[in-house]
DNA sequence: TTATTTGTTTAGAATTGTTCTAAACTGTTG
DNA sequence: CAACAGTTTAGAACAATTCTAAACAAATAA
């Protein structure tokens, strides 16, 4: 009974993410299902390959990283994710792929999104011949005080 | 005559980096020196540990990548080089400490300063509680008109 | 100066994050 | 259901970077 309300769930958890997928021409498949399903839960995250496996295997999904490294990948070619520049050791990922930027706390690595209409640059330079802007990322490096 | 030219002038221009060096608490040492004429030889640059062990060696220069990395970690670490936040793959290094911003073109990766007064973030954000911040990155992604 | 200590360089091994390969498998379409 | 095209995976391969430990060079002491 729990087993069954817990599938019935899933499956209707599954649906729209189904869309999700479809809609950006990939299969919908239950290695990128169980992984849309920890990333589009509602709240904007912040991953990076390694954290969202070990939170996979952690939840009993079976999936091998290099699938992880495919998917997410493949979301952020599709729009669904956005890369996020903070370090160059590693690549972190973004749930949240509207116009905005970060704080990154360089004492704990949190990295949290700074609200779009608290930053903005009112006078961009002026771009070199013949160039347009492709993307615009800050980052504010902040750390504890004293 | 040439030749001895060539190791007085060389000497007179490794005077004032012997001086950079000790003053950061690093010895003069050959390969510093050889990399810091490089890097400190008046106009801002931006390098890879891989581009300038390239250029290095172009200039008959005997060092190992290995010591291209520790120099410019070292010279990261005492304040001569700045690390830019580029491209998850590699990192880039400024010779260029000051307050600053980069334009990076994405289709033919070079990588240009934003002279400090033409960017200006006027209205900084609300900063989370208890936070200071550490610094400031903004990186322009340009690409060609069309 | 030479001797001693301490810091530096280096080749090559090791590590880490990421991508590739090719075989097994699964979603989709007819 | 058959057949095809796309997907997953273990493990190999790769690329950037760091580590190791032995040889070496700069600074310091004597």
């Amino acid at each position: 009974m729990d087993k069954l309300n817990t599938r019935i769930d899933q499956n209707d958890n599954y649906q729209s993410l189904t869309d999700k997928l479809r809609g950006v021409g990939l299969r919908a498949t239950r290695q990128r299902l169980d992984i849309g399903s920890l990333l589009f839960s509602g709240k904007d995250r912040h991953v990076t390959a390694e954290s969202l496996h070990d939170e996979a295997v952690a939840s009993g999904m079976k999936i091998s990283l290099a699938t992880i490294y495919n998917a997410l990948n493949q979301f952020t070619d599709a729009g669904l994710l956005r890369e996020v520049l903070i370090d160059p050791s590693r690549t972190y990922f973004d749930t949240n792929t509207s116009s905005h930027h970060h704080f990154f706390n360089i004492d704990n690595g949190e990295l949290t999104d700074i609200p779009n209409e608290e930053i903005n640059l009112p006078g961009l330079p002026n771009l070199p011949e013949g160039q347009i802007i492709d993307g615009v990322d800050i980052l504010i490096r902040i750390k504890p005080e004293d």
